[in-house]
DNA sequence: AGGATTATGTAGTGAGCGATATACAAAAGC
DNA sequence: GCTTTTGTATATCGCTCACTACATAATCCT
């Protein structure tokens, strides 16, 4: 129920007068920036530039269009770093260009520090069964198209140490987890490379 | 300004009714539960069992209280699993302890999922100079308190071939990060000790 | 004892919250 | 052109927010 549309067809009566997906775009970044609580409806109405009813009648409820814009946000700035991954056949330069990536989007200039689900949306996970779920179920994809991504590229060599995939994804994922908990903390870029290039050398040690 | 407090001396006028520390451990567990902005002063007071004067003239404000939480949670619960950690001179096994105790302590029964620094004052730290500057002061601390131990393990001869103390400790750290992360999202005990037992083979891999 | 000082409980304050009622505007169907 | 349908704009709604004024109670100091 995160949306409230009409069938396909062409509808009649006064048309909308923004883009929906451009308005949660806008929902997107004042979540993101100031959490779930923290952001008013006011806020959100005055980013996305309509007014109270329209945003009722789009998106139901401030929960909706949180809901929403988890969704949003996993569509666009959180399948980043995964596209990125998935690009590149070799494993470790794969996972190297996945934490770029991650701190790239989660140090951006302009946009909120961290990660709106990593970060935002976790918060409220416990209060939320929605919003649990729907974390479960984007964790468990994104360690799954992760996973199997290692599971094809496997004759590139995997992690020393690691025979299953799906726990080599697991800790690729994890050290995501840390870099948008310390980019939202304040960690400069320099920081977070260093950090993770030194799980890229543990993970894929080079040949001595 | 996180305190309102008198010298040490006995203080003159009506005496406190109410033990500071014990409702300041009330006020950690709304916090931890709700957030910030998710934590009414409502019901802060009503945990704490004091009434909003009371409230205001011990801690200042809602935020003062806040910023006096996260002092309070780092001094108990936060302080677990370093001190799990620091009892045991030999690093893999202090590892496994750090990360045991962070699992217990992040999906305790009765207790809010995750960790109130990681996951709850994270989120504020982009608004709030205060809460940003407390956050960088722990997480540097429990590096380098890490990182310090670490170093005098490897002196004992009882750490293998790591390269730097601080870099390890920066992993181990965020390796906790993601413990927190996930344990908010929902995840099962069982599954962050596998998530925790595959780091630590991968940091300190048996000889074979 | 009596004044000074500090804490407490009651009962609020204005401001802002999420959400809507209502009236008007703009499109489609007939 | 008229009706129907739907979106927008204004002006709120009742409620909760963080916070406090005020009178009373309990302690210290002299």
């Amino acid at each position: 129920m995160s949306d409230i549309q009409k069938p396909a067809s062409r509808r009649r009566g006064r048309p909308r007068s923004f883009d929906r997906d451009e308005a949660l775009d806008r929902a997107v970044l004042v979540f993101w920036d100031k959490g779930y609580e923290g952001a008013s409806v006011e806020d959100l109405r005055q980013a996305m530039g309509i007014n109270p009813p329209s945003l009722y009648a789009a998106f139901g409820s401030k929960r909706d269009l949180f809901i929403a814009a988890i969704d949003r946000y996993a569509t666009t700035y959180g399948s980043r770093p995964f596209a990125a991954f998935c690009l590149e056949p070799e494993v470790r330069k794969a996972v190297a260009n996945l934490f770029e990536s991650s701190i790239r989007c989660t140090t951006e200039k302009g946009k909120p520090r961290g990660c709106m689900i990593a970060n935002v949306a976790t918060v409220e996970a416990p209060r939320d069964t929605e919003v649990r779920n729907k974390l479960t179920g984007i964790f468990a994809r994104t360690d799954e198209a992760i996973a199997s991504h290692i599971r094809e590229a496997q004759e590139n060599g995997l992690a020393p140490g690691v025979d299953d995939p799906k726990t080599l994804a697991n800790m690729v994922v994890s050290v995501t987890h840390s870099i948008a908990t310390r980019a939202r903390g304040g960690a400069s870029r320099k920081e977070l490379f260093k950090l993770a290039d030194s799980f890229i050398e543990i993970l894929f040690p080079r040949p001595a």
